[in-house]
DNA sequence: CAGTGGATGCTCT
DNA sequence: GAGCATCCACTGT
């Protein structure tokens, strides 16, 4: 798919298509967008920082950052160089590499393997390495999915500035997302 | 279930 | 020095 679009474009056609790193992964249910115009964003006003490098990038790349001094969370890169958007990847649904996954993760429940941005990264084994790596060359692989998905939005979750937006998305039913769509 | 608080490190002001 | 795009364990219903 093309990743060159706006965040917002991109993010509804990333819910069904599957990710894999090394192999490892399964299909994307839950994602959210953020824009440079977005308060909630590190990109947000463009501002480029040592940390938020990647989101300049073309669209395709990968833009990795710590979160609250432990875990890793992975965004698909997306818009033209130069402006600062992404998607954030929030709960994949595993279907390769699940042993793996468990004994990265030291849990058995599939549902909570990648259910969360942190969760993910570390059942995928995504971490700092792969900031700034394009998306579309191993260890990635990104497979676009089947056309009729059904797909629900809602509010962000676990930010406090415009909190209001609904930029979250989800494979409607899913059983592996992070937290449920309000109906 | 819902709510709370701690861990932990790094970025940005 | 404040504030996180989080997760887990623990409490109390």
């Amino acid at each position: 798919m093309d990743l060159t679009r706006s965040p917002h474009d991109v993010a509804p056609d990333l819910i069904g298509s599957e990710l894999y790193v090394d192999g490892v992964g399964g299909v994307i249910v839950e994602v959210e967008a953020y824009d440079h115009e977005d308060p909630a964003a590190h990109g947000y006003g463009n501002r480029r920082t040592e940390r938020n490098a990647s989101m300049f990038l073309p669209g395709g790349h990968v833009y990795v950052y710590r979160s609250y001094g432990i875990h890793w969370c992975m965004n698909v890169v997306c818009g033209e160089e130069g402006v600062a958007g992404a998607v954030l990847l929030r709960a994949l649904q595993p279907t390769r590499g699940v042993a793996e996954m468990r004994a990265r993760r030291g849990l058995d429940d599939v549902r909570l393997l990648c259910a969360g941005p942190g969760r993910l990264c570390q059942a995928l084994g995504v971490t700092r390495e792969h900031d700034g790596l394009p998306l579309d060359r191993p260890p990635f692989l990104l497979k676009d999915r089947v056309p009729e998905v059904e797909i629900v939005r809602g509010p962000r979750i676990g930010i406090t500035k415009a909190a209001d937006r609904p930029w979250r998305y989800g494979l409607r039913g899913s059983r592996f997302v992070s937290r449920p769509f309000r109906a």
